[in-house]
DNA sequence: GTATACATACATTCGCGTATGTATGTTCGA
DNA sequence: TCGAACATACATACGCGAATGTATGTATAC
């Protein structure tokens, strides 16, 4: 098969990166060989050789494909939540993060990729990168979510906003877990909204719980995944 | 080398172990060689084929010497509180499940190991078969303790036992992860207990608020891991 | 015609499993 | 009690498959 046209070409590279994609969530990173890869994507090797450098940057791809910066979302939030309350905010910000779970499968499976199917070695892994990258992203939102929350007096006297950022950071992640690791039991497709709710009830003071209790529940649409 | 005594040759095996755990931890899984693990260990691969089948025997015997299950923990606490509260026995869980993470450095290290260094892949995988035997062991715990909580009416009227179930999950489950894969900003060494009694706040109704106010901190040994 | 978009073929590496060698502890009969 | 026979606890050596990376072939779009 000799060359074929720009639109093929590029339909070929989003082909392996599915097959990838498949491939590693079922049986891991190292486990799968590019080999393998290219059999699912009707390709040989020499193809992922030509649209890839290697394995790393293949799984480098796969995430770059996916990944959305919560700071987009925050951007995106704080146009359409009246009055720009934090707190607000950051329930919204919560119920994305864990709603995106259930409606968008790529993220959902790119996830389960680089937290379950990958073993972060050295520094500079794409998985591990991607990770941290994540993870710094979300942290940098919601500390400084959490810092005006906790300005505005409605933080619980026993909690820094360092500690709610990180209840905030471990809810989100261990939902993640929860529902990545064993979907069997965990389904992630439900109303995040109560859960969200109880965390930040605990987070709060007395006086905050009844605004806690009715819910804004503004209909806010999703922001377009920049591609870059 | 001809043969050693059985001292000695149960000595080599806790050093292949240990020498497994460092190498695992730094390198992954599958990108650490037994022959690595050998060096280490200052033995050859032969000492490690004599001890363990193959690889995989190897990393199930790493996990084995950690595994302490949680019905034990529960048993033990549950003779230590006074009027076996399930609200307190749940806080009390909950605590020393996350200090486990701060003062049992091999725990932390094999628990690190099988959430980010191990491809889990078929089932019956030794880090996969651990992972699922800790969670539905701990579910199991969790769950009755909030059906108990729930049947005392002290659960807030939004969650069922369930959904407190799964938020004490995901608590722990977060931080674990939190902590063990970002050491560099999240440190297990703290009191976890104004962040506990946070996650717990949110989970009861009001009335229950007050008792989590005061703090019971009854001090609580340990159980010995079981060997067998 | 030429760069492109692959397919094919080949060399190399690497880790695993096993077969075998060997020196020493252990046991048991005389 | 003492030494031979056996079991043990490794070390060494070898064969194998599998995956990687690269070099080269080739047909087609531009």
């Amino acid at each position: 098969m000799g060359r074929r046209t720009k639109d093929e070409s590029a339909q070929t590279r989003e082909t392996i990166l599915d097959a990838a994609e498949i491939e590693m969530q079922a049986r891991g990173v190292s486990q799968t060989s590019l080999n393998r890869i290219a059999q699912r994507a009707q390709v040989t090797r020499g193809a992922i050789y030509w649209h890839f450098a290697d394995k790393r940057a293949l799984l480098e791809a796969m995430v770059a494909r996916t990944h959305l910066p919560l700071r987009d979302l925050r951007q995106c939030l704080s146009q359409h939540i009246p009055g720009n309350e934090p707190l607000w905010l950051l329930r919204e910000v919560m119920r994305h993060g864990l709603e995106r779970l259930g409606n968008d499968p790529r993220h959902r499976r790119v996830c389960h990729i680089v937290m379950h199917r990958c073993e972060v070695t050295d520094e500079g892994h794409p998985a591990d990168a991607l990770m941290r990258a994540m993870f710094e992203d979300a942290r940098e939102v919601i500390m400084s979510l959490c810092n005006e929350i906790k300005q505005l007096g409605l933080l619980h006297s026993q909690l820094s906003a360092r500690d709610a950022s990180d209840m905030v950071m471990a809810f989100v992640a261990g939902h993640y877990e929860c529902v990545l690791r064993h979907p069997e039991t965990h389904v992630a497709d439900r109303d995040w909204g109560p859960l969200v709710d109880a965390a930040l009830r605990g987070l709060m003071n007395d006086p905050t719980q009844a605004m806690l209790t009715r819910a804004p529940a503004a209909e806010i649409q999703e922001p377009e995944p920049a591609d870059h």
